[in-house]
RNA sequence: GGCGCAUUCGUCUAGCGGUCUAGGACACCGCCCUCUCAAGGCGGAGAUCACGGGUUCAAAUCCCGUAUGCGCUACCA
Protein backbone atom coordinates (compact mmCIF):
# COMPACT_ATOMS: atom_id res chain seq x y z
CA UNK A 1 0.00 0.00 0.00
CA UNK A 2 1.34 3.69 -0.83
CA UNK A 3 2.46 5.66 2.01
CA UNK A 4 0.02 8.33 0.93
CA UNK A 5 -3.44 7.10 1.70
CA UNK A 6 -5.98 10.13 0.45
CA UNK A 7 -9.60 8.97 0.20
CA UNK A 8 -12.92 10.84 -0.82
CA UNK A 9 -16.54 10.99 -0.40
CA UNK A 10 -18.16 12.86 -3.71
CA UNK A 11 -21.57 13.09 -3.22
CA UNK A 12 -23.82 15.04 -5.14
CA UNK A 13 -26.13 18.26 -3.82
CA UNK A 14 -29.51 16.88 -4.51
CA UNK A 15 -31.20 16.92 -1.11
CA UNK A 16 -29.91 15.19 1.88
CA UNK A 17 -27.67 12.44 2.70
CA UNK A 18 -28.54 9.11 2.07
CA UNK A 19 -27.98 6.39 4.63
CA UNK A 20 -26.29 5.06 1.70
CA UNK A 21 -24.13 7.36 1.46
CA UNK A 22 -23.41 7.76 4.95
CA UNK A 23 -21.79 4.09 4.56
CA UNK A 24 -20.05 5.27 1.95
CA UNK A 25 -18.40 8.08 3.63
CA UNK A 26 -17.80 5.88 6.76
CA UNK A 27 -16.10 3.48 5.10
CA UNK A 28 -14.09 6.34 3.35
CA UNK A 29 -13.27 7.81 6.65
CA UNK A 30 -12.83 4.34 8.42
CA UNK A 31 -9.86 3.33 5.89
CA UNK A 32 -8.62 6.64 6.11
CA UNK A 33 -8.37 7.21 9.39
CA UNK A 34 -7.21 3.97 9.78
CA UNK A 35 -4.40 4.01 7.54
CA UNK A 36 -3.19 7.81 8.61
CA UNK A 37 -4.20 9.01 5.46
CA UNK A 38 -6.58 11.85 4.57
CA UNK A 39 -10.23 12.17 3.81
CA UNK A 40 -11.56 14.46 1.32
CA UNK A 41 -15.22 15.91 0.66
CA UNK A 42 -15.67 16.63 -3.00
CA UNK A 43 -18.97 18.52 -4.16
CA UNK A 44 -20.16 16.86 -7.27
CA UNK A 45 -22.37 19.93 -8.72
CA UNK A 46 -22.13 19.32 -12.09
CA UNK A 47 -25.52 18.81 -12.70
CA UNK A 48 -27.57 22.28 -12.44
CA UNK A 49 -30.87 20.40 -13.38
CA UNK A 50 -30.37 18.59 -10.14
CA UNK A 51 -29.43 21.01 -7.62
CA UNK A 52 -30.89 21.48 -4.70
CA UNK A 53 -30.66 24.70 -2.67
CA UNK A 54 -28.84 24.54 0.76
CA UNK A 55 -28.38 20.56 0.07
CA UNK A 56 -24.52 21.49 0.77
CA UNK A 57 -25.05 23.03 3.84
CA UNK A 58 -26.98 19.81 5.12
CA UNK A 59 -24.73 17.48 3.23
CA UNK A 60 -22.11 18.85 6.01
CA UNK A 61 -24.37 19.22 8.97
CA UNK A 62 -24.88 15.70 8.80
CA UNK A 63 -21.49 14.82 8.37
CA UNK A 64 -20.43 16.51 10.95
CA UNK A 65 -23.03 15.66 13.27
CA UNK A 66 -22.49 11.78 12.74
CA UNK A 67 -18.64 12.81 13.20
CA UNK A 68 -17.42 12.10 9.93
CA UNK A 69 -14.37 14.88 10.13
CA UNK A 70 -12.77 15.71 6.97
CA UNK A 71 -9.41 17.02 5.70
CA UNK A 72 -10.11 19.33 2.92
CA UNK A 73 -13.22 19.81 1.63
CA UNK A 74 -15.59 22.94 0.81
CA UNK A 75 -15.75 24.65 4.08
CA UNK A 76 -12.11 23.87 5.42
CA UNK A 77 -10.68 24.24 2.57
CA UNK A 78 -6.85 22.68 1.48
CA UNK A 79 -4.27 23.06 -0.69
CA UNK A 80 -6.13 20.58 -3.75
CA UNK A 81 -9.56 22.99 -3.98
CA UNK A 82 -11.40 24.56 -4.86
CA UNK A 83 -13.62 21.38 -3.73
CA UNK A 84 -16.74 22.13 -5.41
CA UNK A 85 -16.71 21.10 -9.20
CA UNK A 86 -18.74 24.15 -10.61
CA UNK A 87 -15.84 26.07 -9.57
CA UNK A 88 -13.57 23.57 -11.52
CA UNK A 89 -14.43 24.13 -14.72
CA UNK A 90 -11.51 25.04 -17.07
CA UNK A 91 -9.67 22.23 -15.51
CA UNK A 92 -12.18 19.80 -17.01
CA UNK A 93 -11.94 21.67 -20.32
CA UNK A 94 -8.47 21.75 -20.08
CA UNK A 95 -7.95 17.96 -20.38
CA UNK A 96 -10.98 17.75 -22.77
CA UNK A 97 -9.05 19.77 -25.04
CA UNK A 98 -5.99 17.46 -24.42
CA UNK A 99 -7.85 14.57 -25.15
CA UNK A 100 -9.66 15.56 -27.85
CA UNK A 101 -5.87 16.95 -29.73
CA UNK A 102 -4.70 13.10 -28.52
CA UNK A 103 -8.03 11.98 -30.86
CA UNK A 104 -9.22 10.21 -27.77
CA UNK A 105 -12.29 12.24 -27.64
CA UNK A 106 -14.30 14.26 -30.63
CA UNK A 107 -16.65 17.32 -30.64
CA UNK A 108 -20.16 16.11 -31.46
CA UNK A 109 -22.97 18.62 -32.64
CA UNK A 110 -26.03 15.77 -32.67
CA UNK A 111 -29.49 17.35 -31.67
CA UNK A 112 -31.29 15.50 -28.79
CA UNK A 113 -33.71 14.55 -31.17
CA UNK A 114 -31.28 12.81 -33.31
CA UNK A 115 -29.55 10.88 -30.44
CA UNK A 116 -33.01 9.99 -29.64
CA UNK A 117 -34.03 8.62 -32.91
CA UNK A 118 -31.06 6.54 -33.03
CA UNK A 119 -31.37 5.04 -29.25
CA UNK A 120 -34.87 4.08 -31.12
CA UNK A 121 -33.90 2.33 -33.73
CA UNK A 122 -30.96 0.57 -32.36
CA UNK A 123 -33.68 -0.51 -29.85
CA UNK A 124 -35.94 -1.91 -31.96
CA UNK A 125 -32.86 -3.60 -33.85
CA UNK A 126 -32.19 -4.80 -30.53
CA UNK A 127 -28.81 -3.54 -30.70
CA UNK A 128 -26.66 -2.14 -27.75
CA UNK A 129 -27.85 1.61 -27.71
CA UNK A 130 -24.47 3.92 -28.29
CA UNK A 131 -23.49 6.63 -29.86
CA UNK A 132 -22.61 6.35 -33.76
CA UNK A 133 -19.67 8.27 -33.81
CA UNK A 134 -20.87 10.12 -36.86
CA UNK A 135 -19.34 13.29 -35.79
CA UNK A 136 -16.02 11.61 -34.74
CA UNK A 137 -15.33 11.84 -38.80
CA UNK A 138 -15.75 15.79 -38.98
CA UNK A 139 -13.12 17.17 -40.86
CA UNK A 140 -11.03 19.70 -38.66
CA UNK A 141 -12.30 22.66 -41.17
CA UNK A 142 -16.41 21.46 -40.24
CA UNK A 143 -15.54 21.60 -36.72
CA UNK A 144 -13.89 24.35 -36.60
CA UNK A 145 -16.79 26.32 -38.83
CA UNK A 146 -19.47 24.72 -36.39
CA UNK A 147 -17.78 25.67 -33.37
CA UNK A 148 -17.58 29.41 -34.77
CA UNK A 149 -20.95 29.85 -36.11
CA UNK A 150 -21.82 28.90 -32.35
CA UNK A 151 -23.59 25.54 -32.77
CA UNK A 152 -24.00 23.41 -29.53
CA UNK A 153 -22.26 21.03 -28.96
CA UNK A 154 -20.47 17.84 -26.99
CA UNK A 155 -17.64 15.96 -26.43
CA UNK A 156 -17.60 12.46 -26.44
CA UNK A 157 -14.93 10.19 -25.40
CA UNK A 158 -13.28 7.95 -28.56
CA UNK A 159 -14.18 4.54 -27.54
CA UNK A 160 -11.86 2.20 -29.55
CA UNK A 161 -13.58 -1.06 -30.72
CA UNK A 162 -12.79 -4.78 -29.46
CA UNK A 163 -10.28 -3.79 -26.82
CA UNK A 164 -10.62 -5.54 -23.45
CA UNK A 165 -10.05 -3.48 -20.60
CA UNK A 166 -9.42 -5.03 -16.81
CA UNK A 167 -10.41 -3.06 -14.12
CA UNK A 168 -9.19 -4.49 -10.98
CA UNK A 169 -11.37 -4.26 -7.80
CA UNK A 170 -10.05 -5.06 -4.19
CA UNK A 171 -13.20 -6.40 -3.53
CA UNK A 172 -14.35 -7.86 -6.92
CA UNK A 173 -10.92 -9.21 -8.22
CA UNK A 174 -10.51 -8.76 -11.86
CA UNK A 175 -13.83 -7.80 -13.90
CA UNK A 176 -13.22 -7.88 -17.66
CA UNK A 177 -15.16 -5.34 -19.78
CA UNK A 178 -15.04 -5.29 -23.72
CA UNK A 179 -15.36 -2.11 -25.19
CA UNK A 180 -18.10 -2.95 -28.19
CA UNK A 181 -20.20 -2.02 -25.39
CA UNK A 182 -19.08 0.85 -24.00
CA UNK A 183 -20.98 4.11 -25.56
CA UNK A 184 -18.75 6.94 -26.56
CA UNK A 185 -19.73 8.80 -23.21
CA UNK A 186 -20.44 12.43 -23.20
CA UNK A 187 -17.26 14.04 -21.37
CA UNK A 188 -18.21 17.48 -21.45
CA UNK A 189 -22.36 18.59 -21.77
CA UNK A 190 -23.38 21.31 -23.89
CA UNK A 191 -23.87 23.56 -21.15
CA UNK A 192 -20.43 23.24 -20.73
CA UNK A 193 -20.22 21.26 -17.62
CA UNK A 194 -18.31 18.16 -17.34
CA UNK A 195 -20.37 14.64 -16.67
CA UNK A 196 -19.26 12.67 -13.68
CA UNK A 197 -17.07 10.23 -15.60
CA UNK A 198 -14.56 13.17 -16.62
CA UNK A 199 -15.03 15.39 -13.83
CA UNK A 200 -14.17 12.38 -11.31
CA UNK A 201 -11.57 11.08 -12.90
CA UNK A 202 -9.67 14.74 -13.17
CA UNK A 203 -10.34 15.29 -9.60
CA UNK A 204 -9.40 11.96 -8.39
CA UNK A 205 -5.87 12.63 -10.54
CA UNK A 206 -5.52 16.48 -9.02
CA UNK A 207 -6.84 15.96 -5.73
CA UNK A 208 -3.97 12.83 -5.47
CA UNK A 209 -6.66 10.36 -4.25
CA UNK A 210 -5.04 7.11 -4.10
CA UNK A 211 -8.02 4.53 -3.43
CA UNK A 212 -11.59 5.23 -4.97
CA UNK A 213 -14.01 3.71 -2.83
CA UNK A 214 -17.64 4.02 -3.65
CA UNK A 215 -20.97 1.91 -4.20
CA UNK A 216 -21.63 -0.62 -6.55
CA UNK A 217 -23.49 1.25 -9.07
CA UNK A 218 -19.82 2.19 -10.29
CA UNK A 219 -19.03 -0.66 -11.44
CA UNK A 220 -19.94 -0.54 -15.11
CA UNK A 221 -19.13 2.60 -15.89
CA UNK A 222 -15.15 2.43 -13.99
CA UNK A 223 -13.93 0.91 -17.47
CA UNK A 224 -14.68 4.29 -19.20
CA UNK A 225 -12.27 5.79 -16.21
CA UNK A 226 -10.22 3.14 -16.94
CA UNK A 227 -9.18 4.49 -20.37
CA UNK A 228 -9.73 7.93 -19.69
CA UNK A 229 -6.52 7.74 -17.04
CA UNK A 230 -4.90 5.80 -19.58
CA UNK A 231 -5.97 8.23 -22.26
CA UNK A 232 -4.36 11.20 -20.49
CA UNK A 233 -1.46 9.40 -19.24
CA UNK A 234 -2.17 8.65 -15.11
CA UNK A 235 -1.81 6.40 -12.35
CA UNK A 236 -5.12 4.50 -11.60
CA UNK A 237 -6.06 4.45 -8.36
CA UNK A 238 -7.41 1.20 -6.40
CA UNK A 239 -10.66 0.88 -6.67
CA UNK A 240 -13.01 -1.04 -4.58
CA UNK A 241 -16.57 -0.96 -5.29
CA UNK A 242 -18.91 -1.71 -1.80
CA UNK A 243 -22.29 -3.51 -1.98
CA UNK A 244 -25.35 -2.22 -2.40
CA UNK A 245 -27.95 -1.28 0.67
CA UNK A 246 -31.26 -3.14 -0.41
CA UNK A 247 -35.00 -2.30 0.85
CA UNK A 248 -36.20 -5.68 2.35
CA UNK A 249 -37.26 -6.53 -1.23
CA UNK A 250 -33.76 -6.59 -2.04
CA UNK A 251 -34.09 -4.11 -4.29
CA UNK A 252 -31.49 -0.86 -4.12
CA UNK A 253 -32.20 1.11 -1.05
CA UNK A 254 -34.68 3.71 -1.55
CA UNK A 255 -37.48 5.98 -0.37
CA UNK A 256 -40.89 4.89 -0.32
CA UNK A 257 -39.96 1.82 1.74
CA UNK A 258 -38.95 3.40 4.54
CA UNK A 259 -36.21 6.35 5.65
CA UNK A 260 -33.09 7.24 3.83
CA UNK A 261 -32.36 10.55 4.78
CA UNK A 262 -30.10 10.39 7.56
CA UNK A 263 -31.33 13.26 9.16
CA UNK A 264 -34.95 11.52 9.36
CA UNK A 265 -33.09 8.75 11.64
CA UNK A 266 -31.66 11.63 13.53
CA UNK A 267 -35.33 13.05 14.76
CA UNK A 268 -36.50 10.02 14.99
CA UNK A 269 -34.05 10.03 17.95
CA UNK A 270 -31.39 7.56 17.04
CA UNK A 271 -28.15 8.03 18.25
CA UNK A 272 -25.03 8.60 15.99
CA UNK A 273 -23.00 6.47 17.66
CA UNK A 274 -25.76 3.68 17.02
CA UNK A 275 -26.39 4.58 13.18
CA UNK A 276 -22.48 4.72 12.59
CA UNK A 277 -22.03 0.98 14.41
CA UNK A 278 -25.36 -0.39 12.26
CA UNK A 279 -24.02 0.91 8.79
CA UNK A 280 -20.68 -0.26 9.14
CA UNK A 281 -22.04 -3.83 9.78
CA UNK A 282 -23.90 -3.33 6.87
CA UNK A 283 -21.09 -4.70 4.34
CA UNK A 284 -18.21 -5.28 6.70
CA UNK A 285 -16.93 -7.74 9.32
CA UNK A 286 -13.81 -7.72 11.03
CA UNK A 287 -13.74 -11.57 10.89
CA UNK A 288 -15.47 -11.96 14.41
CA UNK A 289 -18.73 -12.19 16.50
CA UNK A 290 -18.35 -8.52 18.16
CA UNK A 291 -21.15 -6.07 17.03
CA UNK A 292 -20.94 -3.41 19.35
CA UNK A 293 -18.66 -0.71 18.18
CA UNK A 294 -17.82 2.72 19.20
CA UNK A 295 -15.68 4.71 15.91
CA UNK A 296 -12.20 4.31 17.85
CA UNK A 297 -12.57 0.65 17.42
CA UNK A 298 -14.00 0.22 14.01
CA UNK A 299 -11.12 2.55 12.83
CA UNK A 300 -8.75 0.03 14.39
CA UNK A 301 -10.61 -2.81 12.95
CA UNK A 302 -11.13 -1.65 9.81
CA UNK A 303 -9.91 -3.11 6.16
CA UNK A 304 -11.07 -3.16 2.77
CA UNK A 305 -10.50 -7.06 2.90
CA UNK A 306 -13.45 -7.11 5.16
CA UNK A 307 -15.51 -5.65 2.97
CA UNK A 308 -18.29 -8.29 1.59
CA UNK A 309 -19.80 -8.70 -2.23
CA UNK A 310 -23.42 -8.72 -1.69
CA UNK A 311 -25.73 -6.01 -1.25
CA UNK A 312 -27.30 -6.06 2.26
CA UNK A 313 -31.02 -5.49 3.34
CA UNK A 314 -31.33 -2.57 5.52
CA UNK A 315 -32.66 -4.46 9.02
CA UNK A 316 -34.49 -1.62 10.96
CA UNK A 317 -35.03 -3.90 14.06
CA UNK A 318 -31.09 -4.71 14.46
CA UNK A 319 -30.37 -0.50 14.54
CA UNK A 320 -32.95 -0.33 16.98
CA UNK A 321 -31.84 -2.76 19.31
CA UNK A 322 -28.06 -1.25 18.70
CA UNK A 323 -29.35 2.23 19.80
CA UNK A 324 -31.04 0.71 23.14
CA UNK A 325 -27.44 -0.99 23.39
CA UNK A 326 -25.78 2.57 22.95
CA UNK A 327 -27.95 4.22 25.11
CA UNK A 328 -27.08 1.67 27.64
CA UNK A 329 -23.52 2.20 27.32
CA UNK A 330 -23.93 5.90 28.25
CA UNK A 331 -23.75 7.24 31.21
CA UNK A 332 -26.90 8.91 32.44
CA UNK A 333 -24.92 12.56 32.07
CA UNK A 334 -23.56 11.99 29.20
CA UNK A 335 -27.41 11.21 27.78
CA UNK A 336 -28.99 13.90 29.93
CA UNK A 337 -28.14 16.72 27.04
CA UNK A 338 -30.05 14.68 24.66
CA UNK A 339 -32.55 13.79 26.86
CA UNK A 340 -33.49 17.53 27.61
CA UNK A 341 -33.01 18.48 24.09
CA UNK A 342 -36.12 15.67 23.85
CA UNK A 343 -37.78 17.27 26.80
CA UNK A 344 -37.80 20.69 25.67
CA UNK A 345 -39.66 20.28 22.45
CA UNK A 346 -42.19 17.89 24.69
CA UNK A 347 -45.74 19.41 26.25
CA UNK A 348 -43.50 18.99 29.52
CA UNK A 349 -41.46 21.87 28.76
CA UNK A 350 -42.77 24.64 30.77
CA UNK A 351 -42.65 22.06 34.25
CA UNK A 352 -39.61 22.96 34.29
CA UNK A 353 -37.87 20.14 35.86
CA UNK A 354 -34.44 20.64 37.33
CA UNK A 355 -31.69 18.32 35.68
CA UNK A 356 -31.33 15.98 38.73
CA UNK A 357 -34.69 14.96 38.10
CA UNK A 358 -34.60 14.53 34.51
CA UNK A 359 -31.27 12.40 35.79
CA UNK A 360 -32.95 10.06 38.23
CA UNK A 361 -35.83 9.64 35.23
CA UNK A 362 -32.33 8.58 33.09
CA UNK A 363 -31.31 6.26 35.52
CA UNK A 364 -34.77 4.65 36.60
CA UNK A 365 -35.18 4.49 32.31
CA UNK A 366 -31.93 3.33 30.88
CA UNK A 367 -32.62 -0.06 30.49
CA UNK A 368 -36.15 -0.09 29.36
CA UNK A 369 -35.54 2.91 26.48
CA UNK A 370 -34.88 2.29 22.96
CA UNK A 371 -34.86 5.97 21.72
CA UNK A 372 -33.96 8.93 23.73
CA UNK A 373 -37.76 10.23 22.99
CA UNK A 374 -38.80 6.82 25.14
CA UNK A 375 -37.23 8.82 28.60
CA UNK A 376 -40.51 11.14 27.99
CA UNK A 377 -43.47 9.22 26.18
CA UNK A 378 -43.19 6.21 27.63
CA UNK A 379 -42.81 6.79 31.34
CA UNK A 380 -45.37 10.11 31.03
CA UNK A 381 -45.81 9.37 34.69
CA UNK A 382 -43.48 11.05 35.78
CA UNK A 383 -43.90 14.18 33.92
CA UNK A 384 -47.92 14.03 34.72
CA UNK A 385 -50.24 12.01 36.90
CA UNK A 386 -52.49 9.36 35.19
CA UNK A 387 -55.29 10.35 33.11
CA UNK A 388 -56.67 6.72 33.10
CA UNK A 389 -55.33 3.71 34.55
CA UNK A 390 -54.95 0.34 32.06
CA UNK A 391 -57.75 -1.82 32.17
CA UNK A 392 -55.99 -5.10 32.24
CA UNK A 393 -53.66 -3.94 35.20
CA UNK A 394 -56.59 -2.83 36.90
CA UNK A 395 -58.44 -5.87 36.68
CA UNK A 396 -55.44 -8.31 37.29
CA UNK A 397 -54.19 -6.09 40.15
CA UNK A 398 -57.05 -3.76 41.49
CA UNK A 399 -59.34 -6.32 43.86
CA UNK A 400 -62.22 -5.87 46.55
CA UNK A 401 -59.68 -5.08 49.61
CA UNK A 402 -57.66 -3.05 47.74
CA UNK A 403 -58.75 0.14 48.24
CA UNK A 404 -59.20 -0.43 52.02
CA UNK A 405 -55.04 -1.61 51.98
CA UNK A 406 -54.32 1.17 49.91
CA UNK A 407 -55.75 3.73 52.56
CA UNK A 408 -53.57 2.20 55.10
CA UNK A 409 -50.75 2.29 53.23
CA UNK A 410 -51.60 6.03 52.41
CA UNK A 411 -51.60 6.53 55.94
CA UNK A 412 -48.12 4.96 56.73
CA UNK A 413 -47.08 7.76 53.55
CA UNK A 414 -48.33 10.23 55.03
CA UNK A 415 -45.88 9.83 58.18
CA UNK A 416 -42.99 9.64 56.44
CA UNK A 417 -40.18 12.94 56.16
CA UNK A 418 -38.45 13.28 53.09
CA UNK A 419 -38.45 9.88 52.03
CA UNK A 420 -35.82 7.68 50.40
CA UNK A 421 -36.57 4.72 47.89
CA UNK A 422 -35.52 2.63 51.24
CA UNK A 423 -37.89 4.66 53.35
CA UNK A 424 -40.96 3.66 50.75
CA UNK A 425 -40.02 0.33 50.61
CA UNK A 426 -39.48 -0.46 54.69
CA UNK A 427 -42.92 0.84 54.87
CA UNK A 428 -44.84 -0.93 52.07
CA UNK A 429 -43.18 -4.04 53.40
CA UNK A 430 -44.22 -3.29 56.68
CA UNK A 431 -47.57 -2.66 56.36
CA UNK A 432 -47.87 -5.22 54.25
CA UNK A 433 -47.08 -7.63 56.91
CA UNK A 434 -49.00 -6.03 59.36
CA UNK A 435 -52.18 -6.19 57.14
CA UNK A 436 -51.05 -10.31 56.43
CA UNK A 437 -50.56 -9.79 52.96
CA UNK A 438 -47.81 -10.43 50.19
CA UNK A 439 -45.78 -7.17 49.49
CA UNK A 440 -47.31 -7.55 46.15
CA UNK A 441 -50.46 -6.73 46.98
CA UNK A 442 -49.46 -3.59 47.39
CA UNK A 443 -47.11 -3.44 44.77
CA UNK A 444 -49.21 -3.61 42.22
CA UNK A 445 -51.91 -1.41 43.01
CA UNK A 446 -49.20 1.52 44.09
CA UNK A 447 -48.34 1.60 41.06
CA UNK A 448 -51.25 1.22 39.15
CA UNK A 449 -52.06 4.27 41.19
CA UNK A 450 -48.75 6.34 40.64
CA UNK A 451 -48.41 5.53 37.04
CA UNK A 452 -51.68 4.14 35.28
CA UNK A 453 -50.29 1.02 33.94
CA UNK A 454 -48.47 -2.06 34.86
CA UNK A 455 -44.87 -2.03 33.74
CA UNK A 456 -41.65 0.33 34.64
CA UNK A 457 -38.98 0.82 36.70
CA UNK A 458 -39.06 -0.92 40.21
CA UNK A 459 -42.17 0.84 42.37
CA UNK A 460 -39.35 2.20 45.10
CA UNK A 461 -37.57 4.22 42.77
CA UNK A 462 -40.68 5.04 41.17
CA UNK A 463 -42.22 6.17 44.71
CA UNK A 464 -39.17 8.06 45.61
CA UNK A 465 -38.57 9.93 41.76
CA UNK A 466 -42.15 10.82 41.95
CA UNK A 467 -41.89 12.37 45.76
CA UNK A 468 -44.34 11.93 48.79
CA UNK A 469 -46.71 14.23 47.99
CA UNK A 470 -47.52 13.59 44.60
CA UNK A 471 -47.58 10.27 45.43
CA UNK A 472 -50.01 10.85 48.18
CA UNK A 473 -51.71 12.73 45.93
CA UNK A 474 -52.02 10.52 42.92
CA UNK A 475 -52.94 7.34 45.51
CA UNK A 476 -56.30 9.06 47.06
CA UNK A 477 -57.40 10.12 43.16
CA UNK A 478 -57.15 6.70 42.34
CA UNK A 479 -58.78 5.47 44.98
CA UNK A 480 -61.86 7.85 44.13
CA UNK A 481 -61.72 7.53 40.57
CA UNK A 482 -61.62 3.80 40.73
CA UNK A 483 -64.35 3.37 42.91
CA UNK A 484 -66.65 5.62 41.23
CA UNK A 485 -66.11 3.62 38.03
CA UNK A 486 -66.31 0.65 39.67
CA UNK A 487 -69.63 1.32 41.00
C1' G B 1 -32.51 -7.27 -24.61
C1' G B 2 -27.02 -6.49 -23.64
C1' C B 3 -23.10 -6.10 -20.05
C1' G B 4 -21.64 -6.70 -15.04
C1' C B 5 -21.97 -8.14 -9.97
C1' A B 6 -23.93 -11.27 -6.36
C1' U B 7 -26.07 -15.94 -3.98
C1' U B 8 -24.57 -19.39 4.04
C1' C B 9 -30.82 -19.42 9.11
C1' G B 10 -36.57 -14.32 7.81
C1' U B 11 -32.47 -10.36 8.27
C1' C B 12 -27.04 -8.85 9.24
C1' U B 13 -23.09 -12.10 9.14
C1' A B 14 -18.56 -15.93 10.67
C1' G B 15 -16.28 -19.31 7.43
C1' C B 16 -11.01 -18.11 3.12
C1' G B 17 -9.94 -27.23 1.40
C1' G B 18 -10.16 -31.29 6.57
C1' U B 19 -11.49 -28.19 13.37
C1' C B 20 -18.77 -27.51 9.98
C1' U B 21 -23.41 -33.12 12.57
C1' A B 22 -22.06 -24.72 9.63
C1' G B 23 -20.64 -20.38 14.66
C1' G B 24 -22.52 -15.37 16.38
C1' A B 25 -26.23 -11.34 16.34
C1' C B 26 -31.33 -9.14 15.53
C1' A B 27 -36.30 -10.79 15.52
C1' C B 28 -39.24 -15.14 17.54
C1' C B 29 -40.28 -18.93 21.59
C1' G B 30 -39.24 -21.00 26.57
C1' C B 31 -36.80 -20.91 31.35
C1' C B 32 -34.09 -18.26 35.24
C1' C B 33 -33.77 -13.57 37.84
C1' U B 34 -37.97 -10.60 39.78
C1' C B 35 -42.95 -6.17 42.59
C1' U B 36 -44.25 -5.22 36.77
C1' C B 37 -41.84 -4.11 32.23
C1' A B 38 -37.21 -4.14 30.56
C1' A B 39 -32.05 -5.26 30.89
C1' G B 40 -29.11 -9.58 31.89
C1' G B 41 -28.22 -15.03 32.05
C1' C B 42 -29.46 -19.84 30.06
C1' G B 43 -31.81 -22.74 26.37
C1' G B 44 -34.97 -23.68 21.82
C1' A B 45 -36.55 -23.30 16.98
C1' G B 46 -34.49 -21.65 12.42
C1' A B 47 -29.46 -22.72 6.64
C1' U B 48 -29.88 -30.30 2.76
C1' C B 49 -24.32 -23.44 2.62
C1' A B 50 -29.48 -21.29 -4.68
C1' C B 51 -29.29 -25.64 -8.07
C1' G B 52 -26.41 -29.07 -11.30
C1' G B 53 -21.87 -30.79 -12.75
C1' G B 54 -16.75 -31.22 -12.06
C1' U B 55 -11.46 -30.88 -9.45
C1' U B 56 -9.71 -33.38 -4.86
C1' C B 57 -8.46 -38.71 -0.46
C1' A B 58 -11.59 -34.45 1.33
C1' A B 59 -15.69 -28.47 -0.87
C1' A B 60 -19.95 -23.88 2.17
C1' U B 61 -14.84 -23.01 0.77
C1' C B 62 -11.58 -24.11 -6.02
C1' C B 63 -13.55 -24.46 -11.44
C1' C B 64 -17.68 -24.60 -15.08
C1' G B 65 -22.80 -24.25 -16.21
C1' U B 66 -27.93 -23.09 -14.88
C1' A B 67 -31.39 -20.35 -12.06
C1' U B 68 -32.66 -16.25 -9.35
C1' G B 69 -31.84 -11.35 -7.56
C1' C B 70 -29.74 -6.78 -8.15
C1' G B 71 -26.96 -2.91 -10.64
C1' C B 72 -25.68 -0.40 -15.15
C1' U B 73 -27.18 0.49 -20.07
C1' A B 74 -28.85 9.37 -19.97
C1' C B 75 -26.04 15.94 -22.41
C1' C B 76 -28.02 11.93 -13.66
C1' A B 77 -24.73 11.03 -10.31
Amino acid sequence: MSENIRVRFAPSPTGYLHVGGLRTALFNYLFARKNKGKFILRIEDTDRSRYVEGAVENLIETLKWVGLDYDEGPDVGGEFGPYFQSQRLELYHKYAKELIDKGYAYYAFDTPERLKQLREEQLKKKLQPKYDKRDLYLSKEEVKKKLEAGEPYVIRLNVPPSEKVIVTDVIRGTVEFNTDIIDDQILIKSDGYPTYHLANVVDDHLMKISHVIRGEEWLPSTPKHVLLYKYLGWELPVFAHLPLLLNPDRSKLSKRQGDVAVEDYKAKGYLKEALINFVALLGWNAGDDKEFYLMDELIEKFSLEGVNKAGAVFNIEKLNWLNGEHIRFKSAEELLPLVKEEYEKSEYANLNLSDEYLLKIINAMKERVEFVKDFIYTCKYFYEAPKEYDENVLRKRWKADTPEHLKTLLDEFKKLENPAKEDFEQTLRATAEKLGIGAGKLIHPVRLAVSGVGKGPGVFDLLYIIGKDEVIRRIETALEKIKTEEN
